[in-house]
DNA sequence: GTTTGATATTGACGATGTCAATATTGATGT
DNA sequence: ACATCAATATTGACATCGTCAATATCAAAC
């Protein structure tokens, strides 16, 4: 599902100027943030794209299928977000993850909703979305590797996921503390990271 | 705003059957958990209770102030939950409260996401259940102010509250495993919190 | 018993998601 | 050049929803 269309295929199709979907999904991108996802309606997003009312249904199998593919596309940004930090020169590789996780949740906190709560849409129906956070995990997971023991990485990396992800969905939901703070939280849970991968104790 | 009225003022007020309120918010959260807060109708809360299509706007300003009791009631339960975690006996008091975090959560997963999602209910606006939140969130405080020294008991409480709260969300949201491991995670995180709590290292 | 105020109900309206039916376009085969 | 065809686009229609107004009904106070 390439948004654009490559260079070589035909580059309009349908009649009237072709890249319907992309203007579909700018439109719905761009409602997202004003609205949120369940105030968003699709005949907004069609009159915004410059289309009719019903121009969603010939791209998109309804309004959760729309919602599914900003998701994909939030998920696909995120997972080039957290490769980069990995692949960023220098041993901090975790805090930069982290604060890529919770920059991205704090500058679009609709999509972010829509991306991780199965209120509107439900993952499981949308494979290629799915697959997407999917690949976003593994490179969180790739990170953690990096300063843990082989043996613990599964569990560290479950708790850096679930430390970051708690802590962006708290200051977003719940107005936890400002956002100016973000740095200085990476660094905090970073360190707590290292310090459980440092301490050896028994599993019982 | 109490759930149910006092045993001396006059039990029936209204003519139909007097606790339309009650009525009203017993059928709303029956029908929460089968639809979803986004699914869920006020014509369908009124007629599960009996009562006609514009009842509930007798007694809520409209859906999102029915939603917000709703979840005022979640965050009372989850704050006694937490505070008879500290209360009761035994040193792994930090465990017990993480499970029952993540009990609720997984229980009750459309409560959890009304409580903690400003997509459909804006807690701002609802001082009372933001209030009961926060209360929710002292009681956490209060069992980790147990097990760290107090010149990083805010830190700590920040981290724990997030990381529980992280994976229970990831939990309900993304499938993230089973909800048999529930206790085990609970475990591994108080071990995380308590390793974090032990190592003294500068701020800087 | 009449007044009164809270509570309950029905009518109405605009908005929405979505199904059906129809129309339009650009490409294709001749 | 032209008929064909599938993809794409549009309009019509319907049930459902949240919510405002207007109205009806009860319980208690004077």
């Amino acid at each position: 599902m390439p948004r654009r269309s490559a260079p070589h295929e035909p580059a309009k199709r349908g009649y009237h100027h072709g890249n319907a979907r992309n203007a579909l999904l700018t439109a719905a991108a761009g409602l997202l943030e004003k609205l949120g996802a369940a105030s968003l309606s699709l005949r907004q997003v069609a009159e915004r794209a410059g289309l009719s009312r019903q121009a969603p249904y010939n791209h998109f199998k309804n309004k959760e299928a729309l919602l599914a593919e900003l998701a994909r596309e939030g998920y696909e940004r995120l997972a080039a977000s957290l490769a980069a930090s990995r692949d960023a020169q220098g041993r901090n590789s975790l805090e930069r993850a982290a604060e890529s996780y919770i920059r991205r949740a704090q500058e679009a906190p609709a999509l972010f909703r829509l991306m991780f709560s199965r209120e509107l849409v439900d993952l499981a129906r949308f494979p290629a979305a799915a697959q997407a956070g999917a690949a976003a995990f593994e490179a969180l997971k790739d990170i953690v590797a990096t300063c843990a023991p082989a043996d613990r990485v599964a569990d560290l990396a479950l708790a850096a996921w679930s430390l970051v992800h708690g802590y962006a969905t708290l200051c977003i939901e719940v107005a936890l503390e400002p956002a100016d703070r973000r740095a200085e939280r990476a660094r905090l849970f970073a360190r707590i990271l290292r310090a459980a991968a440092a301490t050896s104790d028994a599993h019982h």
